[in-house]
DNA sequence: CTGAATCCGGTTCGATACTG
DNA sequence: CAGTATCGAACCGGATTCAG
């Protein structure tokens, strides 16, 4: 009866609570806001120009899906036009810096991690033999 | 001319080289995939036990992807049945801790998350008022 | 200005079957 | 054992439109 089931706590089980909010967190453009976010407030089109390449929908759903999660506060003062600033909670504060230290390690191997690539795509392994040779 | 188009090394560019680095990085299986090699060294088909929920398809181009970006080794022993093992590269191993202080974070402060987000589904911001009362 | 809602094509994903 | 081929289902994400 009561087996090992699957333990919560195990990252490895498939139904671990931290996969969610992991990827949460890391997604395309969380990442992103957060670390916009991290230098200071911004306002929903600020973060809309800071962030290239963004659609308005997805900041707003990225921006939602972080507001759930308790890692950034959104503040609405009610002047017209309606203004909305966007800042990191005290959670998000504490999280950042980890976030931070992947995207940098990211950027400073970069060079590295594309030399393998080109190497890795001038030789592909196994190369498709089943493949047909039409 | 030479403005500043898009500085490549600016991850906020929206072609910066990093993102799509990162993309692989922080997929949801490779996370899973890089700590279970940090642990140790291990077979495909340990993997695809070892990684919860993963489908085959998936973890082979989860790791696919990480071979080519250098993170990962592929080993191939030539018996029969062959047998392939995967380990982390050096740089591999010089990411993981930084993956894993994300993991430990996320993990530590899970309870803290899911309260949050409980809170926000009860009492949703600007519910849908504008939601036709019929 | 700040988003929510909708439409919708393209990609991704997972389950299964099959090959070397 | 270690994957690849295939196919339908699910999800992602952009453009557009509209409301508060």
């Amino acid at each position: 009866m009561g087996e090992p089931v699957t333990d919560p706590s195990d990252v490895f089980a498939p139904d671990c609570p931290v996969r969610p909010i992991y990827g949460d967190i890391t997604s395309r453009w969380a990442m992103l806001a957060l670390a916009a976010l991290d230098e200071r407030p911004h306002r929903f089109s600020q973060l809309a120009g800071r962030v290239g390449g963004v659609s308005e929908k997805m900041l707003s759903q990225t921006l939602r899906a972080l507001t759930r999660d308790g890692l950034v506060t959104r503040i609405v003062t009610p002047t017209v036009p309606i203004q909305v600033t966007y800042e990191l909670t005290a959670l998000g504060t504490e999280l950042t810096p980890r976030l931070r230290s992947l995207v940098t390690w990211v950027a400073d191997h970069t060079p590295v991690i594309q030399a393998a690539q080109t190497a890795y795509d001038a030789d592909p392994p196994v190369p498709p033999a089943t493949a047909n040779r039409r």
